[in-house]
DNA sequence: TTCTTTTCTAAAGACCATTGACGAAACTGG
DNA sequence: CCAGTTTCGTCAATGGTCTTTAGAAAAGAA
């Protein structure tokens, strides 16, 4: 018999806690008293529950000065000045490691670079070195890791799988090795999941329950927030929207099949046709700077990719109907036609009452962002401890 | 400010007297005491839920004789004998209304056939006739009322916004509507989604938190399950993979495209498929009829339609990586060998680790199944007001 | 100075779940 | 045949949570 967590009373309070810091994060610092307010529950609730926050570390009180008439209100705020969390981007080449408040805003000043080890055994060590450097100023609490991190994860078990660009960490769990060393909250997840969630905490996506992310760059991945969840699938698989086979006998895919979505619908295959036209390899980033200098022409690559690409939006909006619809692609930089194209595109070929109520944009979040809004969201929603889970069969 | 519904004592009540619903559900009968031991709970706070309960109707109590050692249980059950509920399916050609219990197993005895009327007025006449026709037994409660219909469904609005092959529904809200003159709970919900809810009431899909159901029957649609929840997207048009563009320049869609993945992967498809080499129109089943005598070879039209249902198979398994995916279609009528071959052809396309970790099965379950669970679904989750909402903006 | 307004805290009442104890009903065994 | 045992369900008491109501603190306005 699988056992059910029992409902305790102290669910509401864990519940109450949550809720206050899901106001924070939309509304930004606020009084207990506005608190109150937009909450709807009462004063002396809303003051237990900012009480237990304030003792756990993940608010802070500060001095705003206020012309108010009263009683001067004592502001709250995510802690920033007292705690952070660290967030790690893992890619092929580079890695970084910055420093973040509760809030999510990134002490830049603070960010690592470094170049992508060789071995796993060395990425661990130097991270845990670096994290070490981070973590280490005085009167300041880290609370947290999340890792961002391209090519398969198994969610279930933070395991790396399969990924062609950094094949050291296939069949490891950086999440959970490194929550054993640093003995902090770690949480592990997709590049495209990570993008995502950095959409929601520092776009204007907070607002929508129901948005997707298509991150088209080195691959073609998607990751979709639906009722206030990322939709992980049962392995955390879901949202791979780049190996649909589109192209019969297509180009070679990392993933070892042809004609993946991703061999034509990304920066890299955009940077594999120009270059293949001209003769040599070329970056997107100076594909972009010599076609914006009108030094080359990549009109008909653009289309091509952008025909695919459009297929893949399709695809998005047709299956998670989003109300908004994020891309993240260097192609933009050509300029701001090629968002209006891609629309164009897509318009043709969706289905026309989902097209209608989406809206696509270009993405602005960054990996260190998603990583950063990870560890948030996992410390944030931990609070609560099952809400929402019930019995199975006995 | 958007208020939040403020979070009070009895939210745990509600909780508990859902899981006692789903601990029923998953079990079937037992009694308090097995209750206690499978839900965490304990006994008093399971009597009182199951009072509360038995108050409102969705529960009865019955005699089981059993010979155990101590004082006999009292067993439940969801009511059967006291209360029904209702589903009506809408379709083309013919509607069906059934009664069911909440336990959701069928009086198949009671089912109605009628055709479907011409107009929307004299649909919602007709039903309203046969609904108190249903609801006339003594003794007996109807609680609720399930619609499946086909085509596209605002869910927000309960309209039906589209639908090619039965137009009379468009722009008509007929959960409204009959909620109005039946004075009961209504939901409408797609076709898909219902299908997909009856797997996991009626099929062993109960254990499992993830799945999708995949119908390529008339049109080509899909419902998916995630979390313990439906998944809609923003306006319930979620999962219209029937309209993913595959074909250049195929064949005229009923949403006024050309070369939509339905008009290759789907029973219809393989009708006219056949129909137009044979030189005259057939029905699916005449055609499963005649293949299964030998008297046809439909080799090589279920092969290109089968390709194309791969495709979409491998889209849901990459899209949402569920832990079973259910394919329902009348082309498994025509041998064992269909199923294996898709499941064959899914393989060479689909993710490898998104593949492995899922089953392909045949769908089991019915519409009218599903109209069933739509509406208990319904009754069961109402209990909990707002167990996940949080404040935005102020 | 005195009143008003606003903020935050404290005390009292209502609700819920748990613990522990008790009666009820059936079977076991002398 | 009757006491003992086992299991089931309910009752009363306790602790925790939220809400309502009342009160103290702080600053501006008259």
């Amino acid at each position: 018999m699988s056992t059910m967590a029992a409902v305790q009373p102290q669910l509401l309070s864990q519940i109450n806690e949550r809720s206050v810091l899901r106001v924070l994060q939309a509304n930004g610092p606020c009084s207990r008293a506005e608190m109150t307010r937009c909450m709807g529950a009462t004063a002396p609730t809303v003051s237990k529950a900012v009480a237990s926050l304030l003792r756990s570390g993940l608010l802070e009180e500060f001095d705003a000065p206020e012309s108010g008439r009263g009683r001067p209100a004592r502001r709250l705020r995510l802690a920033t000045a007292t705690a952070q969390v660290l967030g790690l981007v893992i890619d092929a080449g580079m890695c970084r490691l910055v420093s973040a408040g509760l809030d999510g805003r990134l002490h830049t000043a603070n960010e690592i670079w470094f170049r992508t080890p060789d071995s796993y055994d060395e990425l661990l060590q130097k991270v845990c070195e670096y994290v070490a450097a981070l973590s280490d100023r005085n009167g300041v609490r880290t609370l947290g890791l999340g890792i961002s991190m391209p090519g398969l994860i198994d969610s279930r078990e933070q395991k790396g799988l399969l990924s062609p660009n950094l094949p050291i960490t296939d069949g490891h769990s950086p999440g959970l090795d490194l929550a054993g060393r640093l003995g902090l909250e770690t949480v592990l997840v997709h590049e495209c999941h990570a993008l995502c969630l950095a959409e929601r905490h520092f776009g204007d996506a907070a607002e929508s329950e129901n948005f997707v992310m298509l991150e088209a760059t080195v691959g073609l991945g998607l990751g979709a927030f639906s009722r206030g969840h990322m939709l992980s699938g049962s392995g955390g698989f879901a949202g791979e929207i780049g190996h649909l086979p589109v192209v019969a006998d297509g180009e070679l895919c990392g993933c070892g099949r042809r004609g993946c979505l991703e061999t034509v619908a990304s920066d890299s295959s955009f940077e594999r046709l120009v270059s293949r036209r001209l003769g040599y390899r070329r970056s997107i980033e100076d594909i972009v700077e010599q076609s914006r200098a009108g030094e080359i022409d990549v009109g008909a690559e653009l289309n091509e990719v952008l025909s695919h690409l459009a297929f893949a939006v399709t695809t998005a909006i047709n299956l998670y109907n989003p109300e908004r619809l994020y891309v993240c692609s260097r192609l933009f930089d050509l300029g701001d036609h090629v968002l209006s194209r891609l629309i164009e595109l897509t318009e043709t070929r969706a289905l026309r009452p989902s097209f209608n109520g989406c809206r696509i944009e270009r993405a602005r979040g960054s990996k260190r962002e998603g990583a950063i809004s990870v560890i948030i969201e996992h410390l944030t929603d931990s609070r609560v401890r099952s809400g929402d889970r019930f019995a199975k069969l006995a």
